[in-house]
DNA sequence: GTCTATAGTGGGATAGAC
DNA sequence: GTCTATCCCACTATAGAC
């Protein structure tokens, strides 16, 4: 696999968006871990919108894996093995987490399914009800940003928290799919 | 009710903030709004982050009145009611809302009890239950948010994973108060 | 593919006169 | 309580030489 510039462009803005949060991601600072100077680096890419799309892309691919591997894992309840997995990748990617949701996702100028594959896995824990997963990606993603955020109260216990909320959807999966008048497919 | 220099610079932060997002509220704009220039605004105001913590608390007084009221319109599903009214208010305050829940809150320079009013009301309409109540809110964090970012796909119904939910976590709370061994309190 | 020089824009905040 | 003048900072991006 040849390495280009860049991808040494990208992998550098990468591990500054981690270090020192969005605003950390300057074009000189991109320069100076690379040796170069801000300037060179537009012979390689055209600006900085080009360098975040490349993260987020990145981004989606990591989380699709880890939710891949998770449900590989043969977890008794999917859901949970998904959430799990949802919050850890999150906690260890709090910016380029941010990145991929506090904007309007930049769909046009990311490569063919690359979002796709991270919903189906949500969507296959959840029996395939649309509604369900979107409620639990809710949940996740304010679970996730409120712990980043660290906006809960000292005291809360968040894994509690986690496993109310995830327990009470999968349950309602469960009962609507018993009572097929409420399915919507 | 006198109404200070001071108050009138807050408010025009609040309102420069709505228009224009956190970005826009600048010192040099929010004088310019008061017909006069941006160093005056340090005899009134120590700096920009007194500024940010006046319209923090006056957000929490606003989100609390709408709760409240909320309940007393004497809805079947209390919970329902303040989910309903936790969406109304965030859409129609985005940059307040992000404002107030995108960082670690200043509890110390906030007015008392102003937090405590606002979780008060969430608590009531889920029975006292701490789990259920932050699950739920966790989860009107993560609709409103994902929401207000423009992150759901375009054919997703939201009113309808609002309902899922909210649903799903009122049934738990019944459950376990029909289930007391579950109970924490 | 790198450089220097620089344009253009914007921000928070202070000193000291009135 | 307001002003002018100013400091110091930072950013994205381009032009043109090498």
């Amino acid at each position: 696999m040849i390495v280009t510039r860049r991808d040494e462009i990208v992998e550098a803005a990468g591990v500054l968006l981690e270090q020192h949060g969005r605003d950390g991601v300057t074009m000189r600072a991109i320069a100076e871990s690379l040796g170069i100077r801000a300037p060179s680096l537009y012979k390689h890419i055209a600006d900085k919108h080009e360098l975040e799309v490349a993260l987020i892309a990145d981004g989606f691919v990591q989380q699709a894996d880890a939710f891949e591997k998770a449900l590989a894992g043969g977890n008794d309840v999917p859901a949970m093995a998904i959430a799990d997995a949802y919050r850890t990748w999150a906690l260890d990617h709090p910016h380029l987490y941010r990145l991929m949701t506090d904007q309007p996702l930049p769909r046009d100028e990311l490569p063919e399914g690359v979002e796709e594959r991270s919903v189906a896995y949500v969507l296959e824990a959840l029996a395939g009800d649309r509604d369900c997963a979107r409620a639990a990606w809710a949940f996740a993603h304010g679970m996730v940003t409120l712990e980043l955020a660290d906006r809960f109260p000292p005291d809360a216990d968040i894994a509690a928290a986690w496993r109310t909320g995830i327990e009470s959807i999968v349950a309602n999966v469960a009962a609507t799919q018993n009572d097929p008048q409420g399915d919507q497919k």
